[in-house]
DNA sequence: GATTAGCACTCGTGAGACGAGAGTGCTAAC
DNA sequence: GTTAGCACTCTCGTCTCACGAGTGCTAATC
């Protein structure tokens, strides 16, 4: 049975009510702060009705009603409106950003920060593993005596780089040599796809060089090896804290370990594929641990793989908020992008 | 008036035993866990004394007695003995960072969980700006049309980079002509010595690439503009949740904002001069936020400036512990340090 | 003179009692 | 279908009270 249109007010305003005071809601208090035309006892009845279709739900007998997570969820389908940032605010980022490009961490800090200054919720941003990104190109660079660099360039501008030792009587041509022997075998593939085995044939390329090449082999497998999977960055974790559903100790000492552990967000966020937002609501959360947050996140395109950001806060969520916001994020971290990388 | 051993033992009986249990500490607990051979109420005469000269102290009148912070600092100055970790904990941190070398920040992530996980508590470490160390070298690489890197070695070994637009014309060998003016006009200075100013006699020194000189002089003092300051990593925040001191949610809360925000701990941690382990209890740190908070910390010498690490944690804190720990990582990293960075 | 046993006293803590307040559900009237 | 009225329920804060842990003091003992 679809809800009628009154009902839905009635949900609507009983959700804004409750997300903003974490109290529960009386029918006087619908009427009220709603204006509208009808009676307390009228609302009663409504919430009634809405709770048997469990939408709405009761801590106890002589308590008003909150949402239940269907309620939310019916709220976000069907009555939400994205409330996306003042023009003022994508303005400060876009500036904050704008000087900065150049490293990429950087860029994920601040983006992190905004959106957890906005939304006043954590925020997490995944970025892909280098090991996703194109070899661009490779260099071995002299920098003393019998010590060089290992400089990888992946196609985004991300470097890489190792030292290792050399004979000393190698000579800058020769590892420009080196250099350019990779790099006319390695240009486009991608970094994971670049298998000891498959580097193996250009050990046998130069014979004289052997050493220098093996130990380049060497720096590139430990660079892999050692180079973060997925990254996660978490930012405002401690704005949860402010949050009363979690001024139970232990409830709050559960989220944060979830947040200090970096590889357990990993988990715990959908492999995605929709286009745009999406949203998480309590338990349809799969992972145990945020039966009792929800998260609003969505992709976004980095040269090769898919990177997700988003919100993470409790049940009781302002959605329109942090909806509108991650869009608007999402959107400029494509912009970003699109300006960024070497060309092909 | 010294005090008597009698009194030194009970002094430390029942530090050991408020640390342990968080609860104030009565006659008859000293007594029977101490196994000393006097009666409770003789105790109990001594800890009326003791909390005279203002060891101890009661938080009313009918409870136990806990040291004051007096009483903590006796403890530490003329009773303690550090209790270092375990040879297999050592050798388990040696592992780890043997195959990492390479990777400064690595390593310092490294030691932070080990410090927290072996405390307990939250460990610190602050890692001086880079700007103290001194130029090795830099070089400028091109690495597609128009594009070029302008990578700047320091002594340890730690690599700056920037993007920078060259002229398409320019050939290689240019760039490595400038590159090498750069490394003869500034190797071994300090980097925070090079102001702009020194940079630009270099400038009119070649007419005809003055273009790509500008613009590496432009990525070098964006470079060192960025780059921050001291740094300061944070391991093991949460660990303090589980200390009783901090169930009220508005100390708790303080003290994770002072974590938060990086650059707050660097005013709290004071300059040290002193050789060894450092200990800072409770109202001897100067900062408002921390007088209920007790800092263990030590000196470490990176090749130009002093480093500083350690753990914070509340006042009744395993002194014992954490100075053994300290003491012993501090070591550590002062190994580690004279293994790197480059020839001068 | 130091130590100890004994005892009255203090104070925080937790359990139970109680009233106020908020909100509901139901019934009867509109 | 809507509304007013009213009895009922349940939480929350406050208060009281008894308990227990621990002290401080005094007088006896070593």
């Amino acid at each position: 049975m679809p809800l009628t249109e009154r009902q839905r007010c009635i949900l609507e305003s009983i959700i804004k009510d409750y997300v903003s005071t974490a109290e529960p809601v009386g029918s006087r208090a619908v009427v009220k702060k709603h204006g509208l035309n009808i009676s307390a006892a009228t609302v009663r009845n409504e919430m009634a009705d809405l709770e048997e279709m469990g939408y709405l739900e009761q801590p106890h007998t002589s308590a008003g009603r909150i949402p239940s997570e269907k309620g939310f969820r019916y709220y976000v389908d069907f009555l939400m409106e994205n409330e996306i940032p003042s023009d003022e605010q994508i303005g400060l980022l876009h500036q904050t950003l704008d000087d900065r490009m150049q490293d990429w961490n950087d860029v994920v800090q601040r983006i992190g920060h905004f959106l957890s200054q906005i939304t006043n919720y954590a925020s997490f941003i995944i970025v892909p593993s280098v090991k996703l990104s194109q070899f661009h190109s490779l260099q071995i660079i002299p920098i003393q005596e019998g010590q060089a660099i290992v400089l990888l360039v992946t196609d985004l501008g991300i470097m890489l780089h190792r030292r290792i030792n050399i004979p000393s009587a190698m000579q800058p041509e020769d590892l420009k040599i080196i250099g350019d022997l990779f790099n006319r075998a390695l240009r486009g593939k991608k970094l994971h796809e670049l298998k000891r085995g498959d580097l193996m044939v250009l050990r046998d390329e130069i014979k004289n060089r052997r050493l220098v090449v093996e130990k380049a082999l060497d720096a590139i497998s430990s660079l892999l090896d050692n180079s973060q999977d997925e990254r996660v960055v978490i930012t405002g974790a401690l704005n949860i804290i402010k949050e009363p559903e979690f001024k139970d100790l232990d409830k709050l000492r559960k989220v944060l370990t979830i947040f200090e552990e970096d590889g357990q967000l990993k988990d715990i966020i959908p492999d995605k594929i929709t286009e745009g937002v999406d949203i998480r609501i309590g338990k349809e959360n799969k992972n145990e641990d945020i039966k009792e947050m929800s998260l609003v996140f969505a992709g976004y395109k980095t040269a090769g793989e898919m990177g997700k950001m988003g919100v993470i806060g409790p049940v009781r969520m302002e959605y329109w908020k942090a909806a509108g916001t991650v869009e608007s994020v999402s959107r400029i971290i494509d912009e970003i992008l699109n300006h960024r990388g070497l060309k092909k």
